[in-house]
DNA sequence: CTGAAAGCGCTTACAG
DNA sequence: CTGAAAGCGCTTACAG
């Protein structure tokens, strides 16, 4: 009894519907048929080659409708070696940055017809590395890639495109925002407003980002200090993150020497942010008290309190510069530079006496 | 003479060696040469099956490693109809809780060699309907996806499991914190905090987050309203970003009756912050003057000015089970609840008098 | 336990 | 302009 009832359930589902209980996808080979042509010709409709007479083109396009015809995409990547994917790598999505930064590059993709594969290096190039070879094992139409530190990182030749955006992946090309530049407009910005006992929270300085803000804002200062009133200068270096910004402010601004200082400029919005929350724990009012500059032009930029005055980094220009040069021709330079845009909200003002 | 010229050119660099000058990648075939065995053979120990004589599969490793062979992912994918990624679907990768969940998701798709595929769905369902139907074409592993809006989504029946996150899609299982639970959480902390004029800024009532967590707190403030002092409770409703916060929360605390109020609970971290930022515009201490509260905890919330009190999502919790369901059995339940935790911090105190 | 062989669904020279 | 056919690099019954 039992015996005929689980031979019955058996019939009504064998193992084999049980795993896969759709009908199969149709194939070129099906359109075909349909159509009444070759698979050729479906594949030359498929690839929207001009040379197809209409009538023909016509009655493969129908036939494709009619079977809710798609194509298989892991077969067409067999042939050509290449799918209509661009990689993505970098150290981390939650760094709001990077996080605008790949809206950006989705944005770029989904518009060239493109999907994007997303990878996290967590600042270990080790683990780039292996995402990068990943993503060329799967032949992917090109990589981007936010470094996660400096190296001399290089792939075997291969005919992938790779090319580095805000950080620089060995010699790959770099799409980066002027981050020399843009440093030198905030100690522009601070002196004019009078400021002359400084600090300055550094990047990590085995980044080339790190080092270029730093670069740009040190000279800028150096130069101003040489031709008008001297600035004391104080640098403390930490990573990017508020944590970094909360733990340096707090040790700055307790010494004596802090106390003196009328301006921090941060090597990021997030240690901006973390310099601001401290500054409020210990009572100084910004900006009254204490001027306080980022780098990024987060969202969060301006909705902090007080809004924070920063470099504005064009992420959607940066985005669509790096795909073009994905998609564009061979001849590739090696850099390409965006000017960042000085943003003066509420967290500057003139130095107090 | 210019014609020699071009053909000496066209014999050092035949056009074919121009598109690629690296050597074809090895395949299981070079591999099966060299290790003098079959590619069947070579196939079963790339499948780590364990009927491979330990001699034979040493020599395939060797003869591996010497022509460093990589998998061909695009000729697995054909034969197999199914490749090693996980499709996740978001409305935007720049929401501080979405982004916390993509790295999540991330670590766990990497935890079982997986890749992860990213498309926003920019809360638009018919993007996201567009998304899941491209990651199914690509034979994706599986479709993790945080809904857009409600609705009635079905995918034609399909093998790909597919599960919705934090925010449901259609009659998909769901993974998410317990939101009504949290929400009545945040109702009684208020309540005990001496709250008795309190404002909700509900979340947009188009998605089930935003009707759970307004139903949690509204109840549980009803139920404490009946058996204990009642509470006079506005509600107001928009969307969960910042925007939102910042807007509702002027409009509500010009108005006279807004005066009256000495806590606001928003829906999400990020209206709580908008509703901060107001505060401080006009004038109001937090928490001695207004108690304000978020959802999510976001990092963010551990930063702003001053920290936010809030439910705590356990994003690392709520990735894993998605993932456990996608790679899981196939008797999936229709829903799986985490709970949320309430974290006080600094934002709320008790009402003034 | 291993080999020979079929076949996954496309694209693309090659003829005509 | 179109068709017939080869072949991309794997996996997997099927024998033995």
């Amino acid at each position: 009894m039992s015996a005929e009832v689980s031979a019955f359930e058996y019939r009504l589902y064998p193992l084999s519907s049980l795993k896969s209980n759709q009908k199969k996808p149709p194939t070129i080979k099906d359109v075909a048929e349909k159509a009444g042509v070759s698979v050729g010709t479906v594949s030359r409709v498929l690839a929207k080659e001009v040379a197809v007479k209409a009538a023909l083109r016509e009655r493969v396009n129908q036939a494709m409708a009619e079977l809710d015809y798609r194509v298989n995409i892991a077969a067409r990547a067999l042939r050509t070696n290449q799918i209509d994917v661009i990689g993505l790598i970098l150290p981390d999505i939650t760094n709001p940055f990077f996080s605008q930064l790949a809206k950006s590059i989705e944005l770029q993709a989904v518009k060239r017809d493109h999907s994007v594969m997303l990878a996290s290096s967590q600042g270990d190039s080790v683990i780039e590395r292996s995402h990068v070879r990943a993503f060329l094992d799967r032949s992917v139409r090109g990589i981007v890639v936010i470094a996660a530190t400096d190296n001399d990182f290089s792939e075997s030749q291969s005919d992938v495109p790779i090319v580095s955006l805000d950080r620089r992946l060995g010699r790959y090309p770099l799409i980066a925002t002027d981050h020399e530049r843009g440093a030198a407009l905030i100690a522009d910005h601070l002196y004019g407003l009078g400021h002359r006992h400084i600090a300055y929270i550094a990047g990590p300085q085995d980044t080339e980002v790190g080092r270029l803000r730093k670069a740009g804002f040190v000279n800028r200062i150096k130069h101003l200090s040489a031709k008008g009133e001297r600035v004391k200068l104080r640098i403390h270096h930490g990573k990017f993150d508020y944590g970094s910004g909360e733990q340096i402010a707090r040790k700055l601004l307790k010494t004596t020497a802090g106390t003196q200082i009328t301006a921090i400029a941060a090597a990021s919005d997030q240690l901006a942010i973390g310099a601001l929350r401290v500054a409020r724990d210990l009572g100084l009012q910004v900006p009254a008290d204490i001027s306080i500059t980022g780098f990024d032009d987060i969202d969060l930029a301006a909705l902090v309190v007080p809004r924070l005055t920063t470099i504005r980094q064009q992420t959607d220009l940066l985005a669509e510069c790096a795909m073009d040069m994905v998609f564009g021709s061979i001849n590739k330079s090696r850099i390409k530079t965006i000017e960042g845009e000085l943003v003066v909200r509420d967290s500057t003002a003139e130095a107090r006496q």
